[in-house]
DNA sequence: CCCATGACTACAG
DNA sequence: ACTGTAGCCATGG
C-alpha cells in the first residue's frame, strides 16, 4: 500500500522520502535534510520524525555534533551497532556521539 | 491571521 | 559539560 500516512503534507513527504533513502551505517542532521528542501527548518524536520519517526530510519537523522534524538539515546545506540555506523567516546550521559566527520551523508554523494 | 508546540541550532555565561 | 536566550520553520487549534 502506498498511501499510509494520516495526511501526508508535501513538506512531510519529502521529509520521510529523503530519510528513507539514508543508506545503513550512515548519517545526516536535521539541518542537512532541512537545507536539501532548501529551507533551514531543522524544528520542523524534527517535528515529521516526531509524527511519522515510526515509518523512517529515524535514528540515522541525529542532531549537530552528532547526538541522538531527545529521549531515544538508548533506542538509537542498538541501531548504530547493529549496522556498524562509527561511535566515538563522549562525557556525555549517553556516553558515545555519532562521528560526523565519517558517517556523514548527502543524497548526491 | 494569531498563538502554542516541538525528536533543532547557534551563541553567551 | 551545563543552562539560558534568541532565531528558525511546519503543524494544529
Amino acid at each position: 500500500m502506498a498511501a499510509v500516512f494520516d495526511r501526508p503534507g508535501d513538506y512531510t513527504e519529502q521529509v520521510l522520502d529523503l530519510v528513507a533513502q539514508i543508506p545503513s551505517g550512515r548519517v545526516m542532521t536535521y539541518g542537512d535534510v532541512a537545507w536539501t528542501f532548501g529551507r533551514p527548518g531543522a524544528r520542523a524536520v524534527g517535528m515529521v520524525m516526531r509524527y511519522h519517526g515510526s515509518s523512517v530510519p529515524w535514528w540515522r537523522v541525529l542532531r549537530s555534533g552528532g547526538h541522538p534524538p531527545t529521549g531515544h539515546e538508548a533506542r538509537a545506540r542498538e541501531h548504530y551497532e547493529e549496522e556498524g555506523t562509527p561511535l566515538l567516546p563522549a562525557s556525555t550521559e549517553a556516553g558515545y556521539r555519532v562521528d560526523l566527520a565519517a558517517a556523514r551523508w548527502t543524497p548526491d554523494s
